[in-house]
DNA sequence: TAAACTCGATAACATATGTTATCGTTACGC
DNA sequence: GCGTAACGATAACATATGTTATCGAGTTTA
């Protein structure tokens, strides 16, 4: 959060500078879990190198929401905001180096900044796009088939399909891992490549 | 949105009262297109009396996002805000009374207020408010079977399934009118009301 | 290197859901 | 009142998708 906006509102600067020496370094394997379901969320998290995952637990399987990689920060919003129990696990794919910024520093410099003018309309800014996200996934979960979501995700966001295991890429089009190997198949059959 | 807000903000309500003669009152039939699939939305809508809902076209089929009912306020906000092609209609599901403000008192209010200190944090709260809800259908959607969705609308939402015709609610729900009947009868079935 | 594990393909079968068509009921315009 | 359209139930069939099991190729670990 903070660190995307810093390239974003370069005159308000001074406040991530401040703040920055307080995070926490981490170097992490694959398959370590920064924020568990049911636990409340104390620290923003910032990736530097390396991806992650957001996914539920739903009867033994996972449904993976969203990939994280470099340069991209994340929590779980209502945890963090509320105090609440999240109700995602966030865990890295690859070895990892991520910063931790205690939840406590996150607040202050809120509050600091909130006087800023451009403050407000930023954080209007962010929302409006994250609901896009949110809105524009839905429409896609009600208009399109798993065979489309494929698709779009290979021509969209072509780096996510090569670099994930294609269990996850299944997880989070909603399908099974068998259906998406098929939807594989058939689009290589369709659209040969020599 | 001005509408509701002046309930839960009444140290701002100098300011809707400012506004709300602007306002125009329509009474039209069921069926009647508020606002069309590519249009510019113009004006923001408020619900006196009747519902509406929210829909887009894909392939002749009608796919439902959201049911408004009396005293809600709506527009596609992306459309209203960046003056942008609607990718929803919006249209009267009963005989409704309706008020529509155009949109240059939407800007003209938001500028006057935006000074005010509650006003942003507000819009914070709105806005966390709309994530929230597009991110739990989200994950209803993931999760969740048609069966498990329409058990939930019964429990959660009850006037939904009384009042708006069943192959709208098969359309929200993102079943085939058949299916959502086939699930009626199986409810049925396992729970006999004598 | 052997064993264990991860990942992905495929087949066979089961279940869920869509499509089309038909029918009966109700509501509504004329 | 009659004709028509809207609404919903149901059947028959087609397609999409899930489940389970098996296989094989890499990778990691001891």
């Amino acid at each position: 959060m903070l660190f995307h906006f810093k390239d974003q509102f370069p005159h308000l600067s001074t406040y991530w500078d401040k703040y920055l020496p307080h995070q926490k370094r981490l170097e992490v394997p694959a398959k370590t879990i920064l924020l568990e379901e049911g636990k409340v969320s104390q620290q923003y998290i910032y990736i530097e190198k390396g991806c992650v995952r957001a996914f539920f637990n739903n009867n033994g399987d996972d449904k993976t929401l969203q990939f994280f990689f470099e340069n991209e920060g994340l929590t779980s919003l209502p945890s963090f905001v509320n105090d609440t129990p999240s109700d995602i696990t966030i865990e890295t794919l690859e070895p990892s180096v991520i910063y931790l910024l205690p939840k406590k520093y996150v607040s202050q410099l809120m509050d600091e900044v909130s006087h800023e003018p451009g403050f407000l309309k930023m954080m209007l800014q962010i929302f409006a796009r994250r609901q896009m996200h949110y809105s524009s996934l839905l429409i896609s979960f009600i208009r399109d088939t798993p065979e489309q979501r494929y698709q779009n995700l290979l021509t969209e966001r072509p780096h996510i399909v090569q670099r994930i295991p294609q269990h996850y890429i299944a997880s989070y089009l909603g399908v099974s891992t068998v259906h998406l190997s098929r939807i594989k198949s058939k689009l290589a059959k369709g659209k040969p490549h020599f």
